[in-house]
DNA sequence: CGATAGATTGAGAGTTTTCAACCGATGTGG
DNA sequence: CCACATCGGTTGAAAACTCTCAATCTATCG
């Protein structure tokens, strides 16, 4: 949480080095961006707007693996890999993009080592927040995961009004759970609800409640 | 599944560039090679032996978030990002390892910039089966996640007599759940067991069996 | 051969989902 | 501007799933 993933840094350099192989691209909200098994083309930075990476289960479960915003990059990850798109990607709100051809991107790269570099953290970065995911889980109770989500999401995107919806695709809970999570929380005085949009008067009084209940739960 | 995560390329190559930065360490099973929180020191390859990445979550549960085996590298991701271990590494039984510190491996990287790219993808497919798994632990029922682990672990590195706390670990689910879907499997004839070593005949029937569970639980 | 760690099984408890009904906010066309 | 359709949210009760706890068993090793 200390520092977001960046993404400024990157299209900066792209800018000042090669501006004219930038094109601007902009998508309405729903709208998917790439798709599940397609092949990469090249890499997208968000000027505005916000996007999601989902997976759609077998059994109709989506999953919210990561979020984009503003001046985040996406779609590195199957482009360093090589390989067809794991997930696909999905305009949470109308969003406009910076987009760079693979073979332009790879180019740059070759004469600027910094520019792989500074990819290559970003991904390990990811790699770290996903894999403490994974971790929690099989820990923890979905109520902390819901409420871990909760200050995370609205941290780093204040500006976008998360539903339980996707505040549940995000942790691994069902809409009903996150609904339930939210009214206890309210009562508890831990959140304000206006309308469908929740505040945080307090985060540290959200945090200190999971560690609460993380004790509780301790061998 | 369809080709490992490689490694040998990359010390191959360093054996090559640089082989006086290289130094043989031995780990015995069980033993700590880094600590959660400590700083990176170097890149870790294997000779021989197994390796996992483990976190200890604050309730006492242990996930094993990725494993490494024979000619695999490990000690990438913090020394990419720049950040303290966000895990354990422990040796899974007697190790080899070939050890090459941070400052050296950094000065190879700069006049080779084939290396970064490889440990890069290396990243990004470590993502990609991160996402993967982060979805399968609210899309599928515990069963399934560990006949996959069961597969993906006993495919990969088939001379590891694995526990049931292990795959439990790997998968999310507790040894007891383990060993009561293995009963269930043996008494289907999908898998063979003598005395705790486990036996798959016919992965593909295991494959085919998971497939028609997730037809099953679809909606 | 005994000690120990790992494995198995059953029964009961706890957690989360499912299903269903209903409520309330938001936005649109007449 | 209102009526109404729609989408998201809420709540309850029951079902499903997985874990916990406890007892027992059995490999494996010194």
């Amino acid at each position: 949480m200390n520092h977001f993933d960046f993404g400024k840094e990157l299209f900066d350099r792209i800018q000042e080095l090669a501006p004219q192989s930038l094109k601007l691209r902009t998508y309405q909200k729903d709208e998917t961006i790439y798709h599940v098994g397609h092949e990469p083309e090249g890499l997208y930075f968000i000027k505005s707007g916000l996007v999601g990476l989902v997976d759609i289960a077998k059994n109709g479960d989506e999953s919210l693996l990561r979020v984009f915003g503003h001046e985040h990059f996406f779609g590195h990850r199957s482009l360093i890999s090589e390989e067809p798109y794991h997930a696909t990607s999905i305009a949470l709100k109308k969003t406009n993009i910076l987009f760079i051809n693979k073979e332009d991107l790879k180019n740059l790269c070759q004469d600027n080592s910094e520019l792989l570099l500074y990819i290559a953290k970003v991904l390990a970065k990811e790699l770290r927040r996903s894999e403490i995911r994974l971790k929690d889980m099989s820990s923890k109770k979905v109520a902390d995961r819901i409420i871990e989500s909760l200050i995370f999401l609205k941290t780093r995107y204040p500006h976008h009004k998360w539903t339980r919806r996707e505040i549940g695709e995000f942790c691994g809970a069902k809409t009903e759970t996150v609904s339930r999570t939210l009214s206890s929380l309210e009562q508890q005085g831990l959140i304000k609800r206006e309308g469908r949009s929740i505040m945080i008067p307090e985060p540290q009084l959200l945090l200190d409640f999971i560690h609460k209940e993380e004790e509780r739960h301790k061998i």
